[in-house]
DNA sequence: ACAATAAGTCAGCCTTGTTGACATTCCAAG
DNA sequence: CTTGGAATGTCAACAAGGCTGACTTATTGT
């Protein structure tokens, strides 16, 4: 497959070649377990998981979701979701509020402490991700971005828009 | 590298804020996502998962490896990687060979059948990778890389640039 | 009145990670 | 030659966090 491409000066494809790629592939294979250690480290003492730390995230990004909401977005079953939830709530991290319009939804807030913890795990997750950023500079951030919503599939890229829409 | 790109008359360092930082956050997680579909679709028809794949992939980059050598690149223990090993070995996909210097360590090779099973993960990998790397452009997977080789702790970035040296 | 929707719950299963304990095999040093 | 330690394998038990299926409850909209 894909045949050496002309050293030096030649198709301007190098970046395509099956050497590149895997190179990717395993870039993104050791990145993503820096990217969670982190978080996953701090997680640890207080007996949670990394589902815990993305129901934070995304009920601290989106106050209010409802459940069915949240289940999409992390594309797991309401059962699953709702061990974490009731893990959550039992914690006192995660307040739920019936909804005011469809009384059959519920809302999710985070609580002060709630709040508390994923100011912890995302300063936690910034600061790797803002010195890899700086490493790099913002050409290549740019790059690294353009990468990732490219890779995605259409519903999570749909998801990542929506979400990006609202903050930024 | 990569002039400050002075935005709208601002700081420069634009890329650097909470919410950019948030945003590639969000970024990696739908992105992986999106990076694991295609093989795990493909294992399980075989019944067998993530983990299967990550061996079957090391176990080709670096024909010959030995046990510890794979659990210290997969990071997980040694009984945890038996039992995939023995998945893959009853499948007739992982061949072991006692060492011939030291015949303690077990040498682990793919066979055809195996190596079959590579090719199909790999193409399905690099086929999304591909694409995404044909949208984005050779710049910005320069970028790419270098965000997520900033990213990862150092352990890692000494195993990914060791595999690195002998292939490319 | 009734069907559909949102959520919660129980039970059971799978994968993939973890510890701990222990056996085997082998190399190398004393 | 014996013995310590390294590399490997294996058994048992457990936990997190996915999954499916079946069922209930409350509420809404037709």
């Amino acid at each position: 497959m894909a045949e050496a491409p002309a050293p030096q000066g030649g198709s301007g494809l190098l970046f395509l070649t099956d050497e590149q790629l895997r190179k990717g592939i395993e870039a993104m294979f050791f990145a993503y377990r820096g990217f969670t250690a982190d978080p996953d480290r701090i997680l640890e003492s207080r007996d949670m998981g990394r589902a815990h730390h993305r129901a934070i995230h995304f009920i601290h990004r989106s106050p209010g979701t409802t459940v069915s909401n949240l289940m999409a977005l992390l594309g797991v079953t309401k059962q699953s979701l709702n061990r974490v939830l009731r893990a959550l709530i039992a914690a006192g991290l995660v307040e739920v509020r019936v909804g005011r319009r469809d009384r059959r939804e519920r809302h999710l807030h985070l609580t002060e402490e709630g709040a508390a913890l994923e100011r912890e795990l995302s300063n936690a997750q910034r600061e790797r991700m803002r010195a890899a950023y700086r490493t790099a500079g913002p050409v290549a951030v740019a790059g690294f971005r353009q990468v990732l919503e490219a890779m995605m599939d259409d519903d999570s890229r749909r998801q990542y828009e929506a979400l990006a829409g609202r903050g930024g």
